[in-house]
DNA sequence: CGCTCGGTTGACCGATCTCAAACTTAGTGG
DNA sequence: CCACTAAGTTTGAGATCGGTCAACCGAGCG
């Protein structure tokens, strides 16, 4: 059965059978990791691709203060820019948040497959294109939303990932993060969350519990949100 | 004499004098714009890549309340994301600040140039992978930073952003953005940043005046930005 | 069974926003 | 060359959002 990168690869361009036996191959090496270890660190120097297939997994930067900012979430089938090996040093870290399985594309391979394989080389190039229009969202929420807007609206993208990739059972979905991990990622502090978490919940909009969100009321938490679902998808042209 | 496009590519790259001469011919057709004019808006469907030659560009997405948020500044040299061509319709649009001089390269003119010469191909993934530190920059800033720690974190970027092509005479340089327009970027009120910039003043590290910047203690400017340079510097791998 | 980690709540404080007005500069037309 | 205007900047007063500090709670685990 083809993993979850394979997966998503294939619902973002066509994909020749050749191709998925080279994408097949290339993730064959996949590892194991527990929860909460760093896969890299700021600083490093870059190394492979990473590739997730299994288990959420987190980009993150810490301060001088000792703040820390998440920056992305990764999860299955999601990997990170295919081009780092070109940098000196990494500028962020890189960590599991539960357990996770992660394979590993070397430089070489990665190259090969790229260019041997359009369909690949496209695929790879549009979820890029979506991850940067990702953090294009987090820039505008971190910038212009409240704080009740923007947990709407993390909520809403990390709910329409999972359904994209089948972890969502329709009214809620399994949703591995600590309030204190959903604070450093909304630029809060973990008190106010909690108190924007209760407010949510009252509004009968959602509802999260141990390691689950329950989305009660959609309409209402996307409009909550400001949320246009349009930034996650639709983006794929028709025409090639 | 090259262009800023070149001249900015060159610096990430070795750059064959084929190279050199293929990116004359592609960025040939350079049109002049007036200040505020947009490129492309947020829904449109994405055409050719623009590359900025003369004048400030901005990235920005306009939100149902009416607030805007700045995603990114182009300055002369910058070109935005290659394969936007994939995607069916821009998630934000892009505005000339000043009056700009813009090329626009078609996609498969685009596709050819990096196919056939690996040293732009890898100058502008380079670029491409700048960029998108430069995004993870903003998010942790507006997450972690406090008000007059984000502005004086983004005066630094811009600073040697500017220096870097030539664009700033040691101690000061120009800085064609507004008040309004830097708040914008920093998910601010103008009102506020008014006095930031006030107490960034008073503070001497720093004096922010009708199109230029001076800045006047740049040691202490880094040091209340918490600045790692490292985030535009020192990035690219020695070897291969 | 007690410890630890994460979640919850209260009281208080401070940073940032809102609203509103004055002022400054650059550009425009007479 | 001088109103006049429009855009941008500056300042004040008061309100609000979100942060800080501190305590308590509840579940999982050795």
């Amino acid at each position: 059965m083809e993993n979850s990168f394979i997966a998503k690869l294939k619902g973002l361009a066509p994909m020749a059978p050749v191709e998925i036996a080279a994408l097949e191959s290339a993730t064959a090496s996949a590892q194991s990791f527990s929860a909460r270890h760093d896969l890299i660190r700021e600083g490093d120097r870059p190394g492979p691709v990473f590739v997730v297939l299994e288990g959420w997994v987190c980009r993150y930067k810490v301060l001088p203060n000792g703040t820390r900012q998440v920056l992305a979430y990764l999860m299955p089938g999601d990997a990170c820019d295919l081009h780092v090996g070109l940098l000196a040093e990494m500028d962020h870290s890189i960590q599991t948040i539960t357990p996770a399985v992660v394979a590993t594309i070397e430089r070489e391979m990665m190259d090969d497959l790229m260019t041997r394989h359009p369909g690949i080389a496209r695929a790879m190039y549009v979820a890029q294109l979506i991850d940067e229009g990702t953090m294009r969202a987090w820039i505008t929420s971190m910038g212009r939303r409240a704080s009740i807007e923007r947990v709407a609206h993390l909520m809403c993208e990390l709910y329409l990932r999972a359904r994209n990739i089948g972890l969502a059972s329709e009214p809620q979905f399994t949703l591995p993060l600590s309030q204190l991990m959903l604070a450093d990622s909304l630029g809060m502090t973990p008190v106010h969350l909690n108190r924007v978490l209760k407010e949510l919940r009252l509004s009968g909009a959602m509802k999260l519990e141990r390691g689950r969100l329950l989305i009660s009321d959609p309409n209402r938490l996307i409009q909550i949100a400001g949320f246009d679902e349009n930034y996650l998808h639709r983006r794929l042209r028709r025409a090639g």
